[in-house]
DNA sequence: GAAATTATTGAACGTTGTTTAATTTTTATT
DNA sequence: AATAAAAATTAAACAACGTTCAATAATTTC
């Protein structure tokens, strides 16, 4: 009865280490030959085990892609994070804004998994997923700071968040699910650049109090490296 | 060789019939059951042949859900065709920006398959796809005379029309693959109608010449009934 | 009515994700 | 160290999917 504590330890910590090298490999596959290639044979293929194996790791497939999304926010919580300092509310707005674009764009297999993909939302709604909010409590205190600030007009926190979240979502998931045939494709980067700046310098001179020359400035800097 | 005309048209016929029955109960199973249900064998069954016969009809199953797609298209293009005689640009491209949510909303399936699903994509790309176009050029030459008039700021046609797109596409397609967990549910439509007023609020007190409190008001009238 | 053409079937193939009984491997107990 | 208990892994099967293709059935042409 009295179990030895060291070797459940091992054991566990074993148990972890194949459940995270699963998510490598899913992780590779996905980003390499796309979502299709992600099935549990080849998974089981790529950790030397039985596809029955892998049903003791995780409860079912969603379980899997589920974790991939976990992995994803974090990144994309991370990249939110890097321009949080910023301090003027409506230049950390602008570099959020570009900051998701970049991350989508660069990272279409993740975002896909995040916020298109249909697989996961049964597991999202039934987990917390806090680290999949994270991300939008960043962007909603920025929204709030700038109507706090006089930079947009006063709305509710989360309705002025989600418009923001709306746009650039729409944007990407457009882009990403290929539905802008009616544009030829060479204008895409034109227009995602295009269709950003249209919306801030729609919101910007409204309320002009604070400096909104910083972004034009920002903006540029960008475009130069 | 000579052979009887009347009954080639009349096979041909036949066969088209039976292409727009597959559909007929395609477009039905895909409501009422969601789009898991619609198979290739549950498509036979409910036409009573068998599954290989649907391949003399369809190429392949892509063809099948991308004929969906064109009725889809149309549905929302005949939309937007009814809002397309209000004057006002602005009021106008309210009205087509409701338009586009409600239709979103009332046919989530089918909007799924334009918008967000990744199967009929292939498909997209090698047919025309005028269909699918005509709802954007509305929305284009809209915004166009919104522009034109000075309600908005100026910008390339193409750009300002996507960004509109990307808004609202982005609110219901967050909506409907349930991406938005870190808001409470009784909060949906609320958030929905809220960031559209919002987006369009924020827009339209900058150019103010033309007389931007005809929206406010139909936007009441609208919230009436 | 026979021949040629077209339509449909039936059965199979190669995939999926998933389950479960049997087996092997590891741990605990005497 | 041998044995009993527990855990991990396998092998095999299941149901369902889209798709193909030779064989059959139905229809049209001669």
């Amino acid at each position: 009865m009295a179990k030895n504590l060291k070797s459940t330890q091992r054991r566990e910590r074993e148990r972890e280490e194949l459940r995270e090298q699963i998510l490598d490999v899913a992780m590779n596959i996905l980003i390499k030959e796309g979502y299709d290639a992600v099935t549990i044979r080849r998974l089981a293929d790529e950790i030397a085990y039985t596809p029955g194996a892998l049903y003791s790791y995780f409860k079912d497939k969603e379980e899997i892609i589920f974790a991939l999304v976990l992995r994803a926010a974090k990144h994309l919580t991370s990249v939110f994070r890097a321009v949080e300092s910023i301090n003027n509310p409506l230049e950390r707005l602008w570099a959020i804004g570009r900051a998701y674009i970049t991350f989508a764009m660069e990272h279409q297999e993740y975002y896909d998994l995040m916020f298109i993909m249909s697989t996961p939302i049964q597991k999202m709604a039934e987990t917390e997923y806090t680290e999949g909010h994270a991300a939008f409590f960043i962007l909603r205190s920025t929204v709030h700071d700038c109507m706090q600030q006089g930079y947009l007009p006063k709305a509710d926190d989360d309705v002025a968040a989600f418009a923001m979240w709306s746009f650039v979502h729409g944007s990407v998931s457009l882009m990403i699910r290929k539905r802008m045939t009616m544009i030829p494709e060479e204008k895409y980067q034109d227009i995602l650049d295009g269709a950003f700046s249209f919306l801030m310098s729609v919101m910007l001179p409204k309320h002009p109090e604070p400096d909104a020359t910083v972004l034009v400035k920002a903006e540029k800097k960008r475009k130069k490296k």
